[in-house]
DNA sequence: CCCTTCTCTTGACTCAGTCAAGACAACCGG
DNA sequence: CCGGTTGTCTTGACTGAGTCAAGAGAAGGG
């Protein structure tokens, strides 16, 4: 599974390296991770890893294909390496973990806005908001009820 | 109509300000502007507002629900005063430019992931990527064809 | 009109990410 | 197996968007 990497990295015209091979380690262990938390965990075997090391590395995955980003608001990017389907996510409002889904409509998906505006569409990015199982524990432990304090506040 | 903001930010509980009602001047002429363009855009009739108030005063918009913030990735938040509907947006790679686009899915949307994977959600935030009418008139001119380059390069 | 409280100004600061120059290593060819 | 080319990594300075904090200044209730 590991040599796979090699292959992977190759064929889409990229040089095996060190750092590249760290980074990949680091994804395939955590679905979804920004930059610095790669950096942190790349560098357990690859201690001299410098941060924009690693934002290149991510860069180069992504343009190879390799490794998707996301950028949920408020949030640093994230990365992970389940690629080609344009599946979804749910992300946490409190703790920020994210979680997979797949394309609720349909297969080729959701690709078709009601009104497009003149627009050419070409991909089309859902995020769910909300609370983890975790933190809906955690708050009804703390004696908030079950609602939701939505983003930013008051809800009119 | 200018009138009514007064209204609309008592009753969120706000005082009204010079500053808040210079940016909801700039908001109601421009769809989705970001801090920066609103800035600039007040200090016409106010010259003296400092970049900070801008960003307070948006906050507090946002938190007393007369304007919604939307943070396209790889963008610098905008901000609408379209707000209540959960509608969506088209944004274009090439020059930025959004578009509302209502609810794809029904009424009250898209709001039910096909696994939820233990989160209760309660938004949904879809945003489809593509070309705009002028930037796909662009690219013909510059012989680029029809495809659209996806971000980040590579389509593997 | 005064007082309380919220809001604005000013200025320092953080965080995520980019840019650039040079050292270094991966791969190709011999 | 070795050298040269070129892509990649290291180091370090820098940008841009946004936050935090202290104090001056208004908004609006009494």
């Amino acid at each position: 599974m590991e040599t796979t990497w090699e292959h992977r990295l190759r064929s889409a015209g990229l040089r095996v390296t060190r750092p590249r091979l760290s980074v990949l380690g680091v994804l395939a262990e955590h679905s979804h991770v920004d930059a610095d938390t790669i950096a942190t965990a790349a560098r357990v075997v690859h201690p001299s890893i410098s941060p924009q090391a690693v934002y290149g590395v991510l860069k180069a995955l992504v343009g190879g294909g390799l490794a998707r980003r996301i950028e949920p608001a408020g949030a640093p990017a994230l990365y992970e390496l389940r690629v080609g389907d344009n599946h979804h996510h749910l992300v946490c409002r409190e703790c920020g973990d994210v979680a997979d889904v797949d394309c609720a409509v349909g297969a080729a998906p959701c690709l078709t806005p009601s009104d497009a505006a003149g627009f050419v569409v070409d991909e089309a990015e859902v995020v769910f908001w909300g609370l983890c199982a975790g933190c809906q524990v955690a708050r009804r432990q703390h004696g908030y009820g079950a609602g939701i304090a939505i983003r930013g506040g008051a809800t009119a």
